[in-house]
DNA sequence: CGATCATATTCGATTTACCATATATTCGCC
DNA sequence: GGCGAATATATGGTAAATCGAATATGATCG
């Protein structure tokens, strides 16, 4: 289900020039995978906003997407050019404060990636 | 006359997020200065075009500029962050035919930076 | 000081992006 | 097969980005 675009720089600038999307796309970096929930958690935002704006980074070819069971993981697509992998990596050590909060919640929740629930009870609404 | 901002990366996204402000800014970046003429001929843009969106730039922090004359040169802003500028190289290493147009009329103009008139005779409008 | 070249800005109109609410789909389970 | 949780998409409204055309500013030169 993981459609795949021309990576253009500017295609690569639309999608994390989004706050939502950049924090999306930095969580997962840094943490390897994460489900939807698990970002509705982490960002405290409504589920439609997340899986919008997970749907663009897919489209764009920045995320892939993988079901588990009733979760959905999203990872970075492997095909990602190297230079983007790079530049994720030196944001996320630049910019550590401006994500510290989402960090601290996604890190907070109960289970390890894919066995149990991964986002405990309930989930955050806005 | 040269603003600064400060840097969060969905700044620095959102003004790379532009055709014309991401070539202008890649080109910058290569050839490390250029002036508005050199731009609106490279780009083969209106010059209110270019010079909109390197107000843009400018006031993001992404550049800076300097008057010498009647021509005003435009550069990376010295505080630029280290991995904005690395990001920059890269990308211009991994999408260099991209670009390579633009580059070609740039390196085609008469004058060596700052000396005589660096735009030849006339230039493009569009 | 008037003309001209280089650059910046304003204005109104159009497109594009984003959001919140509502609804549809898919899965696991009884 | 039906139900509830997880995820996805559709819809309509609003805010923001972009554009072309016109105009304003600043510098140079005679």
């Amino acid at each position: 289900m993981t459609d795949t675009l021309a990576f253009t720089p500017i295609l690569i600038f639309k999608c994390l020039a989004d706050e939502t999307r950049a924090r999306m796309t930095l969580l997962i970096a840094r943490q390897g995978e994460l489900c939807v929930c698990e970002l509705t958690a982490a960002l405290e935002l409504s589920q439609p906003k997340i899986s919008r704006h997970l749907a663009q980074l897919r489209q764009c070819g920045l995320l892939e997407d993988e079901r588990r069971g009733q979760w959905v993981y999203y990872r970075l697509h492997p095909a990602l050019p190297d230079w983007v992998r790079q530049m994720l990596d030196q944001v996320l050590t630049a910019h550590g404060p401006w994500l510290q909060a989402n960090i601290e919640r996604v890190e907070g929740l109960c289970g390890p990636s894919g066995t149990t629930n991964p986002c405990g009870p309930q989930v955050a609404q806005a």
